[in-house]
DNA sequence: ATCCGGATTTAGGGTATCCGAATTTTGCTG
DNA sequence: CAGCAAAATTCGGATACCCTAAATCCGGAT
């Protein structure tokens, strides 16, 4: 109640609420320096938006402190997340896009699609639970699930896992994991690590390969389904 | 040669030549008031952004007169014609939507999608030449064919001619249009008119109606395709 | 307790886009 | 050709974002 003007939520409004979820999620502190190399802007950029956002109820600020999102920041943020990946998906699944490719066509459609469109690609794709790289896709209720599991860099030797999901947005290196068999759903297993920030030696059903520490991080596996 | 910066062109900057490209095309001329009345804007608002748009080569401005596109302003607004007309052949043929309620989700989409995903819609699509209300889709090249025709306004009475294009975008009239069976491709047969501004009778495959004659004028007809 | 460096915010500006009110121009019209 | 009304433009102002430079704050180290 209070609140009459729900007014135009920009483009720029969900990318800074989206940014912020990000962080909250990852278990990041969202700091304006966060905020700002995340969207590439800059930290006085951040400071006067998270003014009005907060002043919008859709942040909490405590300044020099950080941000936190509100619950009405939260479901405009999930709103936009889950656009996000459903655009990801139907681009994969319908019109020939690489998992490599559909980030920065999404990172514009998910201001630019209404609620029928997002629902009726969904619908087209069976209410997927998760996106080309494994990150889940949030509901129409703002529900969205936990994402759990160990990173490639952690886990044990000699234990056969799947990969979950692969938190990377840039394209070379989408391309290279994909080239490695390293894709949501592979089978992997670490046969050996080398000591001081060496690689990973790992078997996928593309072959035995050899991965960096800091990719490695990037993939969340688990047990693999039943 | 000259023009150092394409930099970025606004959803505002094309629809304002998307526009000015309908009315030349149409044959009216360009004024302020026809470009403010056409996107629902301030006259006052026009102006500037003329102002703004000739500076930048993409119009020609005669005060107090008019303005034309230039050859990089036509450019532009046949680039987004297509965006817009292959938005909407691609949303019915695939996503269930309906000629009426296309629009409003081009209108969005047509600044959103890039070069790639609009080729890839086409290519889909199996590069359609006209869209769902039977508008020429511009080629990539800017190249557009022709709309020849004859408004059903003004079709002879007794001669069985084809709908070829309908020049309406409100909803409700797209519907009612549909419910008489009056939409691209159909037959019809014109068999009276009533004088002073009244209907024109006419037969479809739906049937026989009583058509106003305002609706009667947004619907291009042509000899029936062999 | 004080200092310092890094993070953050404030100050001062810039662009793009829109508006209403006031003014100017134009194309009749008598 | 003076007078007028409509159309167009100019003027002054607002909002949303973004930036650099200059304070200011904060937490840890002396
Ligand atoms: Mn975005
Ligand atoms: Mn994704
Ligand atoms: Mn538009
Ligand atoms: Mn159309």
């Amino acid at each position: 109640m209070g609140a009459i003007a729900a007014q135009a939520v920009t483009r720029s409004v969900e990318d800074y609420l989206k940014a912020i979820y990000r962080l909250s999620t990852a278990g990041q502190p969202a700091t304006t320096s966060a905020i700002a190399g995340l969207l590439e802007l800059s930290p006085p950029s951040v400071t006067g938006m998270v003014k009005r956002l907060s002043e919008q109820g859709l942040l909490a600020h405590e300044p020099y402190r950080g941000v936190a999102l509100t619950a009405a920041g939260r479901r405009l943020a999930l709103r936009t997340v889950r656009r996000h990946r459903l655009v990801e998906s139907y681009l994969v699944a319908y019109l020939g896009y690489s998992w490599d490719t559909v980030h920065d066509e999404a990172e514009r459609l998910e201001h630019a699609i209404s609620d029928e469109l997002a629902e009726r690609m969904a619908a087209a794709l069976g209410n997927p639970g998760v996106d080309p790289h494994g990150d889940p896709i949030p509901t129409a209720d703002g529900d969205i699930a936990e994402v759990t599991g160990v990173p490639l860099s952690d886990v044990p030797e000699g234990v056969a896992v799947e990969v979950r999901r692969v938190d990377e947005h840039d394209a070379e290196r989408l391309r290279y994991l994909a080239s490695l068999g390293l894709v949501p759903g592979a089978l992997v297993t670490v046969t050996g690590r080398e000591p001081f920030g060496g690689p990973v030696m790992l078997r996928t059903p593309a072959g035995t390969h050899a991965l960096g520490p800091s990719l490695a991080g990037d993939i969340l596996c688990g047990r693999p389904a039943e």
